[in-house]
DNA sequence: TCACGGCGTTTTGTTTATCGAAACAGATGC
DNA sequence: GCATCTGTTTCGATAAACAAAACGCCGTGA
């Protein structure tokens, strides 16, 4: 009953020319296709241009912090500024955008509640968790999950202090250069790690950024042996972070606590990280969906 | 500087055939064209299949629990097997949709943090709200705003209890038999909510249902006059429901308290509102959260 | 007052990408 | 073996996009 899947590899995003080689792996059945494993010439074969333009124009719409005009989206599409039209006016009608008072477009309401049950399960099991994080740290903390070869913010509890570590929700960062991704990169198959990184070019983001496959393994090494993953000015010059992988669940992901380096020691880490590891616990244990009462009966 | 908007109406959902007249109100320019108040024939000719199909397929798989397949998805939502595969693996590569195990089709992480940002706004600061009214009341808590002639439950918190009211965030019930859409419809303009309502037949959904307009009016003065608006039976049998409404912010909201008939009684119900009415305001005027000074200079 | 340029909206014929039916291949059940 | 369920691929028919231009409307500045 259950059918394999061909083939299984994480979709590239808005970067056609990443995804060099073609058959750097045995396909089981056929030449069965996958967005990210495609040959250009392939990817073309599947590709739909009015698809990609209608994510193009949400993400574009997503990144947005004030709401765009017509003549602002079609240049940055580039597409026809009648096409945008009618594409702005479908997505309107269906809620997924919406006009302000100047006419100018934004984001609708229709993307409320929308996205993958286990991740809206995780998302819900974990907020409160990371507010409290939150309040017994007084730091900013996260909720990440890998996606594809990046890591996702999803949830986002921030600091009150005035200097703190800003995080946004929904925004993606590299594996090799942040706590989380080291993380969860430590629970991944070497090989599925190795696939990860290829695509990426291994840039310092800091003086302290690891820039080597191999240190990087060596990292997760270390990762694995001390339980906790540490991103010790390697994304930011000035901030330290530390990250638990959440097990258990269907989704790569992991929790961290991040802070300015000022004030988030190294030896403060082991004790923040010993209780990133409870939590995480918590979250993987939890068999009740959501609150913390489990008995019940 | 500021364009004014042509014509601004709430554009309709997937129901073509509910905008009768054309003209109903004075248009400013010309034939400004809006998705919701164009006429058949003026819809068809703005829409774009492709766009209306990434939304359809969206939403296909937003409402279904579990992952489905390509079959399952191309029969419904009646579009060719082949084109539906080229669309999702499209979608995939931009990581809207993914694939279990299995090969089947879910909603991917690129949603994650897409919505508008005043609602997100919203919805972070009403969140803890929601938390400790449930906590202290017991019963489910939710964030309405108003989404076309809907209110749209975008952020909930359940009560723990077993027996309880059961809200999905993101989706959507009417104006007329809820305590939201009653408290939202309140502090609109009259001719707004007369617009809202001429698309909508309201059939009673209980033995309680308002089902005309003139009564509708009446309890919008009621709604005023108390400053709550109370569902008492009106959308589920056994069920009441308080709400009052979010002023301040660009959104159409409200906040409400919704329990079974049997443990929340028409005694506590003005107790709740009050409470409401407490947090309502924290929300409306609360300056921590980012913008709320205007005076700047 | 007027022309100017920018905007959103509509139209046109031509080019191009997309669609859909049907066939294809692998897996499973009888 | 045959029937049937998948997901994939093909190719003539079709719907959409393009470019370019025009429209009405606005705010600006001469």
């Amino acid at each position: 009953m259950p059918r394999r899947r061909p083939a299984g590899r994480n979709p590239d995003d808005l970067d056609p020319e990443s995804t060099p080689e073609a058959g750097d792996e045995h396909l089981d059945i056929h030449d069965a296709p996958d967005p990210a494993t495609a040959t250009p010439e392939q990817a073309r074969k599947y590709n739909n241009r009015s698809v990609e333009r209608v994510v193009s124009m949400l993400n574009v719409l997503q990144e947005s912090t004030e709401p765009m005009s017509l003549v602002e989206i079609h240049r940055s599409i580039r597409m026809a500024k009648a096409t945008a039209f009618r594409y702005l006016w479908t997505l309107e009608k269906h809620r997924y955008v919406e006009r302000d008072a100047g006419g100018r477009y934004r984001l609708g309401l229709g993307f409320v509640g929308m996205q993958s049950r286990d991740l809206e399960v995780l998302q819900d099991r974990a907020r409160p968790w990371l507010e409290r994080l939150r309040d017994e740290t007084g730091e900013t903390t996260n909720l990440g999950v890998l996606d594809g070869n990046l890591v996702r913010y999803v949830e986002v509890a921030e600091s009150p202090r005035t200097v703190r570590m800003v995080s946004v929700r929904g925004s993606r960062d590299p594996l090799y250069c942040t706590a989380l991704g080291k993380a969860i990169a430590a629970q991944l198959p070497a090989g599925q790690v190795a696939e990860l990184l290829e695509q990426v070019d291994l840039k310092p983001r800091t003086g302290h950024t690891i820039t080597s496959a191999e240190a990087f393994d060596a990292e997760l090494d270390t990762v694995r042996r001390q339980g906790y993953a540490v991103d010790d000015g390697e994304n930011e010059e000035d901030g330290r972070c530390v990250a638990v992988a959440i097990l258990g669940t269907r989704l790569p992901a992991a929790l961290s606590v991040s802070a300015p380096s000022v004030r988030f020691t190294m030896d403060e880490v082991p004790v923040v990280a010993a209780r990133l590891a409870e939590v995480a616990a918590h979250l993987a244990g939890e068999p009740g969906g959501h609150r913390t009462d489990q008995a019940g009966g």
